[in-house]
DNA sequence: ACAAATCTACCAACTGGTAGGTAGATTTAG
DNA sequence: CTAAATCTACCTACCAGTTGGTAGATTTGT
């Protein structure tokens, strides 16, 4: 078994990427943080700009297989937008912004090889989530009329926005509520919904029809 | 006549902060920019903490008199929200990521006292959308299940994400697309063609209406 | 023994910041 | 009116600390 420092000094300048950014982190602060000298940083990753190369290209890797278990994971295009949207709100709670926002905030203070890597991690997200609508649409569980490319474009912004909206006001809330919104606009009348646990309504709400009109989906 | 040098300064920080954020940017580059010495620089703004605070601040001001411009300037709530949006469409066609969103993927590498004034930025543009909202749903022209809060939260996450994937994709398309797909979820069916998507949130279903009597009664 | 991993000890360039000077406009005092 | 004093808006020349990065010695594991 070898040493684990370059794995550590991968995960921990993930970490202060998806904090602070790219320029505001150095070498110093890496070699602190994982208790070796800054020389055995640059053995590793002999500049900054190799650095975050192998960095983003690990992680694109590994996102790009935990889509994959999702799609394995989960038939209903549902739950697979639900599991996809956790991965930001588990990044969230540990306090971390997605790392491909964070760098398309710093897009200009990047090394220019990282531009077309920030454009294909975006891409990524997209034509996988335009799989997911299709799909959905094709199993019926989505309307109709929904447009993959549009609506994708829809909850990955959401997702981001979310993430620094949330961020800012240091709170998750913002992170999932505008995914749901933004998910439930898109979903085929259910069969029948989970109802989360409502605050006590104290007075039968019920004279709203609730979630009924939606149900008349036009031609399907 | 005085100089404009102190204005100047603040304008090309904005830029420089908007693009490459706040960490990634010097005295040097400012005051190469401006044509004026570093010392000069100091003169105006001694510290780099003291022009990000008044930079902000005066930012601020600026936009919440916009925001006031577009009350005035339309009735309509979903003429208000297109004015809204296109602050973010004319920031992004000058080449320029949302400060408020710039800010938020820095917010662990900027000054602490920077942090409330960060949150409050975010709150100005959350009131204000909720403020339209209401005001919409009451005069009708919303859906009347739009619950205020929850959609101003996706409609400003939709401009924040779409602006970073915009930026990461260096196309515009994203930023109004999300905002128009979710723009067109909320707004009351014409008159005549009946085509209701369903916007029914998740959680929060009990404690509306009471509120919509005495306003939605005013309906002139 | 030897190669991988880590170290000490540097470096030039740059960082935000300071000290002190100066030309010229403006105010004040005789 | 005018001369002294003050102020504004810059400047040159520094500074200590930090940045990313290098050379070369030493330790470690097999």
């Amino acid at each position: 078994m070898v040493s684990d420092t370059r794995n550590r000094l991968l995960q921990e300048a993930e970490v202060l990427i998806r904090t602070r950014g790219y320029a505001a982190f150095s070498y110093a602060d890496l070699s602190e943080r994982v208790r070796v000298r800054k020389a055995s940083v640059h053995y590793y990753f002999p500049t900054k700009e190799d650095l975050i190369v192998v960095l983003v290209q690990e992680y694109i890797e590994r996102f790009v297989t935990k889509l994959d278990d999702i799609t394995r994971q989960h038939a209903q295009a549902r739950d697979r937008l639900l599991a996809y949207a956790q991965l930001f709100l588990d990044g969230f709670e540990k306090g971390l912004l997605p790392l491909c926002g964070a760098l398309s905030a710093e897009r200009a203070a990047l090394p220019e090889i990282m531009h077309p890597t920030i454009t294909h991690f975006f891409q990524i997200h997209l034509d996988w989530l335009v799989g997911v609508l299709e799909a959905g649409v094709s199993a019926g569980t989505l309307h109709a009329n929904v447009v993959p490319a549009r609506t994708a474009m829809l909850l990955l912004s959401t997702l981001e926005g979310g993430s620094f909206v949330g961020w800012a006001l240091q709170q998750k809330a913002p992170v999932l509520a505008a995914f749901e919104a933004a998910l439930s606009t898109i979903e085929a009348a259910p069969p029948k919904r989970v109802r989360r646990k409502s605050a006590v309504p104290a007075k039968p709400a019920a004279t709203r029809r609730r979630k009924g009109s939606p149900t008349r989906a036009r031609r399907r």
